[in-house]
DNA sequence: GAAATTGATTAGTGTAGGCTAATCACTATG
DNA sequence: CATAGTGATTAGCCTACACTAATCAATTTC
């Protein structure tokens, strides 16, 4: 005999209306995903976000968006100017540097530890993000050896710190020929770009140099720790370097 | 300048009414759950699931795992007869079977690899195994060199196998005075008992034997991997110890 | 200054997953 | 046999999030 206590009384907390689940943790994954939305957006443009604009980054109809908004406010999280925008509150801005870092810390370990290819773990890490705690996010991080940087090259800040400014750091097809320096951040927009990039061996930490600029918008012959690349504009400006 | 294409397009699958989210993952984490408890109390008992056991079994309303049956039913993970209870399909056992396996790994996980105290893990593992997909999970069981048992002493089975028959695994509360074995397992089913034993240093893997068991319901005093304690009839049932 | 375009909000729906209260269908008992 | 318990289901409701269609408000254009 055996196994009788069949295990699993698992204390599911129920938030209402949200299934079980939930364990203490304390916003829902859309809110968690509308507040780094928000504080994305917010950073780019230093302005309050238009309801559109955040429709449009979360790829919902704008009436939900509105929606949203007003839930936002009501959990301290965001403010909204009546007919012009919202901003985060530091409440807000806490939860998505929270989620942010969490998000970042879980990148490095899919790669790190469990050697999942460098392309693959942005959605990975989208699906997680929302699931593990503070507590395992910062364990992750220990184990890691407290990371500064998610493998495609984006910081990994404090939660009350905000995103550092890069500096002198460019986008690559802004360079001319002879420029040099080192690869330092890829954008995870454009997840096939990630592939293509993972595919010819472009990662963040290698040497780049442009050996030459081409015409009538072919891009650059750019070669990237050692091997040569045609790089055209459109993947130029997923690739971040910075001149040494 | 920098962060200008500001990652994070995030391929959000949006499965209506979800939130956003669920990037791929076949099943919601309450469909999840149910076929993980309906395992469970068809493993105990071996007759169909009657509708109340489940609906205790999750701390929900026999109305609420009324509905989800037909849910389950039409999703072709479950049986259930008119008035009778249900059963899983063989579809169903393997969803509950990769939840468990899932919830297992991450166990493992979190002991071994980052270092959290064992009575918490559990809790940690029912949020992160519905977020899991299969890939990270397998990911993790090779990075931790493929375990066969949790912290716990619950094993790690493929997913098509039934958790193996205990064989000899008996509560320990069972045992008498002068018998002697390995602790393998320790039912996780109350977290407050993890944390005792936590504390205690009791734990899988250790020599077990009962010293001597006292009159009146006091339990027994027995040593465990060298130190002695007092276990008491409520503990002694959550142990499960095997002859050697 | 009237009309058209644009952006945000309201109104109303749908789905997933919970809940309570009431009902139905057996069983078990006086 | 009638009556009282059980256990399951139905009916009806609630929350979180999403959607479409329609409206409102402001700006632009003629």
């Amino acid at each position: 005999m055996a196994l009788p206590p069949s295990d699993d009384t698992s204390n599911r907390q129920r938030t209402p209306g949200t299934g079980l689940r939930r364990g203490g943790l304390p916003f829902t994954p859309a809110v968690e995903d509308y507040a780094k939305a928000l504080y994305r957006l917010e950073q780019s443009t230093h302005d309050p976000v238009a309801t559109g604009a955040l429709a449009a980054r979360l790829e919902i109809s704008a009436p939900s968006a509105s929606n949203m908004l007003r839930n936002l406010e009501q959990l301290g999280l965001a403010t909204v100017a009546p007919g012009r925008g919202a901003r985060l509150t530091a409440a807000g801005r806490d939860v998505a540097r929270g989620v942010i870092r969490r998000h970042r810390i879980i990148e490095c370990f899919l790669t790190d530890i469990l050697h999942i290819p460098w392309d693959c773990v942005h959605e990975e890490a989208d699906l997680l993000e929302h699931a593990v705690s503070a507590r395992v996010a910062e364990a992750m991080w220990e184990a890691l050896g407290r990371p500064d940087r998610d493998p495609h090259g984006d910081p990994i800040t404090a939660v009350d710190d905000d995103d550092p400014d890069f500096g002198v750091l460019e986008a690559l097809d802004t360079w001319e020929a002879g420029a040099t320096g080192v690869l330092v951040r890829v954008s995870d927009a454009r997840p096939e770009a990630l592939r293509y990039m993972a595919a010819q061996g472009i990662s963040p930490g290698l040497d780049v140099s442009v050996l030459s600029t081409e015409p009538f918008g072919a891009g650059q012959r750019v070669r990237i720790g050692g091997l040569d690349h045609m790089v055209g504009p459109e993947l130029g400006r997923l690739i971040f370097v910075q001149r040494i």
